[in-house]
DNA sequence: AATAGTTAGTAAAACGTTTTACTAACTATT
DNA sequence: AATAGTTAGTAAAACGTTTTACTAACTATT
């Protein structure tokens, strides 16, 4: 019957078949026609639509009205499972406003990020939600400049006035530590990341001043980004070790700085709590599952989602209005587990001397 | 000077700057000039359009070709370290060749597998990479009949005539059970999920074959999806290890599954493996650091990787032209360690009795 | 009866590309 | 010198929407 039989149905083809024009099937299509339209043409309409199934084409609205209604989320890692499980619940908040989230990876590589900021450009999305890699201040201030909307997510820029989304990671890491202060460890350690990155340093910025507050010493160790997962950080830190045989606490300052860490301790035979205490930054279930189990300073995985996707629609509902950046920052919460105990250190030692 | 300062350069502006027609500047940009435009004005054009750096705008490409250069990966959950991990890997890879990777997650639910498709048959993505909830063959079988290029992962349907990449899990499941066999196990118990999706029916088999050939008998759990990670699948599990005393080893079907399970072997101060052997699909760090390690079938990340990204690109070069299907099965592979040998068994007991 | 206002629509332009069918001007061939 | 072929381009239509500016036919008001 049909011209083109198998293509998608398309607005002229519905005017056409109605013996009306497309703008007014266009505004019912967009809820245009009240006061415009008569009742029974808009419900003539809206049935045909739905018996055919028409869907609008969205590269051709994309065209005309400049709206994709995809948001970016712009991570180091997506395979890490603390920014795979926030990816996660986004998708889900966003799917439900009409929105899709499009997940990509910088490998926290400059480049890589321009790359892909530029190719979303020409893409089009409407927001940027973005975990900024090294030295990227002046790509995000470029993107704002240019009006477009950008939420900063995991760490930020202090001195700037941009929206964002992050922990409080400065309080979080004296709280951690003040913890095992209190547990009564002598000397604690921080294993963190060399980097600019507001999160890192912060963490560091607060385990100084937490272990200042208790007359301890700044004993810390900080690894390249490319090197957490290779055979030099599993080195690095194993010296460390050697190097500081006092040691006997160590905050991990990212969970996959624990992992790495966890393992060299497992080689070096040393008993956690027992010989040294752990904790770590972001649960896992391998914390959990650990033997001992690993004390975290968990981050509020759902709440950082919603937070982002309604920050982000709000941004997005209001564009081109004057409005109040979004700066939100979480809290942390410490879930203690038997890696930090001392009690458990106790307990080890007079079963110890009972033997 | 321009009329619109702030908005995006068109080929409209190129043109009228150097004073030529779109469709020279659309042939320069298509590479389509060659024997039909002057060498000396190809170079001028190109020469323009990288000092001003003009992008093609997507959605007008879209409208008129149809193509998006986007592939959708669609998998059961993202935040699933095995779909995390090889989705990273296809980006990279699909990235160099010009396609985008959208991902989504099912959560195994077909009501809203069909909802992402529909939503991706509006924006008319390229490819559909997927990995299908169950009871979701007819809605595979009706996206191919639209003559959408799709390829199927992780799972299949082996009947019928489609593109896929999967792990041979039939035969990966005999080497599992074999080598448990073979390390002095009785009585190995499965456990695995409700479902008929290939991977896990074939795993099955695979077990059930396994056992028959060894002289043993049937010892599984089958749980429901949902059931994973909550209460009742801890409890069914607890019950299926207390009304199957003599169980000596465990395979887990699937990573998720045998983190509950280990978390149950925990809670029971169940010995692994003096008191029960175990082994799971996947590998993650998880195993690896647990103590102690945990034996896995692997797959192979990289090559699933490869060989979907390879597949689907090969299969959107040759759409329209008949070709065959793409049909790859991979090997797993084993990876010993500590949970599963019988030795460790064995030192174990020589300890006890000389203590 | 003339005028103003309302109702129920429509025509046409525009978003930015790609591609088909054309052409003017030159060059080579008889 | 006429013709055929080639070179180097261009005009215009089309993809499928949204939206502005218009209008014909009523209805209400003076």
């Amino acid at each position: 019957m049909k011209k083109k039989d198998q293509s998608r149905i398309s607005i002229k083809d519905i005017a056409k078949e109605l013996n009306l024009s497309i703008t007014t099937i266009s505004f019912v299509i967009n809820n245009k026609a009240k006061n415009r339209i008569s009742d029974e043409v808009i419900a003539k309409v809206e049935a045909y639509i739905e018996k055919v199934g028409y869907k609008p084409n969205s590269s051709a609205q994309t065209l005309r009205t400049g709206k994709t209604n995809t948001i970016v989320f712009m991570v180091e890692d997506i395979s890490d499972p603390f920014f795979s499980s926030v990816a996660k619940e986004m998708e889900e908040l966003a799917f439900d406003s009409g929105y899709r989230i499009i997940f990509c990876s910088t490998e926290n590589k400059k480049s890589r990020a321009i790359e892909l900021i530029s190719m979303f450009k020409d893409r089009q999305v409407d927001a940027y939600i973005i975990t900024p890699p090294e030295d990227f201040e002046d790509e995000i201030q470029k993107l704002v400049s240019e009006n477009q909307i950008v939420m900063l997510f995991d760490r930020f820029y202090k001195q700037a006035d941009y929206n964002y989304v992050v922990l409080n990671n400065f309080e979080a890491t004296k709280k951690t530590i003040n913890y095992l202060v209190g547990e009564g460890f002598k000397n604690i350690a921080f294993v963190g990341l060399e980097s600019g990155l507001s999160t890192l340093f912060e963490r560091f910025e607060g385990y100084k001043e937490a272990v200042a507050d208790a007359n301890m010493n700044d004993l810390s160790l900080h690894l390249n980004f490319e090197d957490v997962r290779s055979k030099k950080g599993s080195d690095l830190f194993d010296n460390f070790l050697n190097n500081n045989p006092n040691i006997d606490a160590i905050l991990f300052s990212t969970n996959s700085l624990a992992i790495t860490g966890l393992k060299v301790l497992k080689k070096k035979n040393l008993e956690i709590p027992l010989d040294i205490g752990v904790i770590t930054f972001d649960d896992r279930d391998l914390f959990e599952l650990h033997s001992p189990p690993i004390t975290v300073m968990a981050q509020p995985i759902s709440l950082l989602a919603k937070e982002l996707i309604n920050g982000t629609l709000k941004l997005l509902k209001n564009k081109n209005k004057v409005q109040n950046k979004i700066q939100i920052v979480l809290e942390g919460n410490l879930v203690i587990r038997k890696s930090s105990k001392h009690t458990e250190i106790e307990l080890k030692r007079s079963k110890a001397t009972r033997a």
